[in-house]
DNA sequence: CTGTTAGCGCCTTCAT
DNA sequence: ATGAAGGCGCTAACAG
């Protein structure tokens, strides 16, 4: 490995002015740049990244923090981040934190020694630990989907979930359902509470009343859309549409209602969340919510940016539109 | 931010022993390991891991090149090297190069510009730019799946793609298929050569032919299964049985074929590849090759960190078992 | 426009 | 067991 030193040497000029010529080119002379980079590519040097962060205290690069990997909607929040982050010049970092406090408090801790200028976190823990808090008071951090949990509120990169659940039960009313069941995700989630809210609203206003025990599941994968599926249509009031909080969910719901020999939408209606790829290539494709993964990611960086050049946020919550996907999986209500 | 020095000024100590209590502990003596540990939970201080990086000219970070994030199997590879790499001390710097050599040339850089020390590779194509070439003789550098091309010999870690789809092409021609379709993916890889190459080896002990225009496709995605699977419907020498070289693939061939009136598999057997997880809850489910992805992950993790270490390596090829998953989209061929 | 100088924050001999 | 001092590779005033 080359430093700057044998550049130096080649060209016969300073540090100063090779590091000069590779910043701030204008300042130099032509001549001696050409020198110098002539110089450069005989050495086969390449500036210590680590170094010059070391003097100017930025790293240029993030942490994103990701529940699960497994997540096809989490993956293409993430494409978007790595997309925008790289135009920025900034490299991402990712931890995959399968929920676990202890590798959160670790990948967050990234930011506090210097390794990492930002955090994105597609979760809503405070991913710092008990003692890492107060140092955390001036990290750049900003939730996507999820709203952090903490006494300082941070920035979040959101969807109106209120509403999308609103349009989902608006959509399931309009076919003549009146028995909902619910396989949720997470409960203790803002998220929860905003999906719930927003199906209820509806209900509410219809004066139709959501059934507690037709409200099960409590985990986002393909597995608990199975389970909670299984659930539903064992209970005495069987319902004849289900809302799954993501897509995952809904393809195991419907596997699993094939299972028992029924049809989907023919004897019960499934609609998902996140329109993720393959639910439109499913059988019967998945009427769902369409979450702007990509552009959630995009914002999130730019978000995190801003907090890191300091600049103040315009805004602390970023509410990006979404759009109700009417396909195959959801009609009309059976006829007993 | 704190720094050594202001740990240093609290507990009376200088530098040097502050950096030993953190190292070393044991060589320094309990009562100052006490009070320095005191001062750095007063001070709020966090070593600056990248000043330390320069120190060391270790920075305990890989990169890891994906030439498509939306591939569920590649994201299966990558937890396994987070998860590995975690374990191993080192963090994971995420490049989505889209197959783009700027990008891949961007982000192998990292690794000669000090930011990683090592990189690990998801394609086939040698990662660093031609003015590059000379200094990246010695990075340490894997590819997972696919071989790199170069001169040097870089380590891969693979499956033996011949003998999967020798036992792909065995299970169809089994059930009494003989006129085949394949829809591949890039087709300047090792592993179409592989691949084909297979499925050729069992049709050549067979005697069956495989009609050229039979073999279609080029890019591995849904939509690209769609099309394949659309031109392949269309041959007047129509198959009844399909290859398909990823499963996302067949996920679009048999949506395609669904549409078109067919059933598989009583008119037409898919076969796909990887075994990711939604393969198992599409209708029909699908037949495909289990890779080892999340295992296939850890392995390149450690044998970059063999590299990194400068062990010697005991093998430049890791070959990792697959299994041949049978599950209902293959079955006897369709009488006439 | 260029060189000198003084660090960035940490690690690591070398003494003591 | 501890401290002083020098340096990792680079940047950023400050002179000239």
């Amino acid at each position: 490995m080359s430093t700057i030193k044998k550049v130096c040497q080649l060209a016969g000029v300073s540090t100063a002015t090779v590091s000069r010529a590779l910043k701030n080119p204008d300042m130099v002379n032509v001549k001696t740049r050409e020198r110098i980079f002539k110089a450069i590519a005989e050495a086969g040097y390449r500036p210590n990244v680590l170094a010059s962060s070391v003097k100017t205290g930025r790293s240029n690069s993030l942490v994103v923090l990701v529940p699960n990997l497994s997540n096809p909607f989490f993956l293409k929040i993430i494409q978007g981040i790595e997309q925008a982050a790289q135009e920025s010049g900034y490299s991402v970092l990712l931890g995959d934190t399968q929920g676990d406090p202890a590798r959160e408090h670790e990948y967050a801790g990234m930011v506090l020694s210097n390794r990492a200028d930002g955090l994105i976190h597609l979760d809503h823990s405070f991913p710092f630990s008990k003692n890492d808090e107060r140092l955390a008071e001036n990290v750049a951090m900003v939730s996507v989907c999820e709203r952090i949990v903490a006494d300082k509120k941070y920035p979040v990169v959101e969807l109106d979930n209120y509403s999308a659940c609103r349009a989902l039960a608006n959509h399931l009313v309009s076919y003549g359902h009146q028995n909902f069941g619910v396989i949720c995700g997470q409960k203790e989630s803002q998220i929860y509470r905003d999906r719930l809210g927003g199906i209820k609203s509806v209900l509410t206003e219809e004066a139709i009343e959501l059934d507690d025990s037709l409200v099960v599941g409590g985990e986002y994968s393909i597995e608990a859309g199975e389970t909670g599926a299984r659930e539903l249509l064992a209970n005495p009031n069987r319902p004849t549409a289900i809302f799954c909080f993501n897509d995952d969910i809904a393809i195991g719901a419907i596997h699993e209602i094939k299972k028992h020999g029924l049809r989907v939408p023919d004897d019960i209606s499934v609609v998902g969340f996140d329109n993720i790829k393959v639910s439109g290539y499913i059988d019967p494709p998945l009427t769902t919510i369409d979450q702007p993964a990509y552009e959630m990611g995009r914002t999130a960086v730019e978000v995190v940016l801003q907090q890191i050049k300091n600049k103040t946020l315009l805004r602390d919550r970023e509410i990006l539109p979404f759009r109700l996907l009417e396909r195959a999986s959801s009609g009309q209500v059976a006829t007993r």
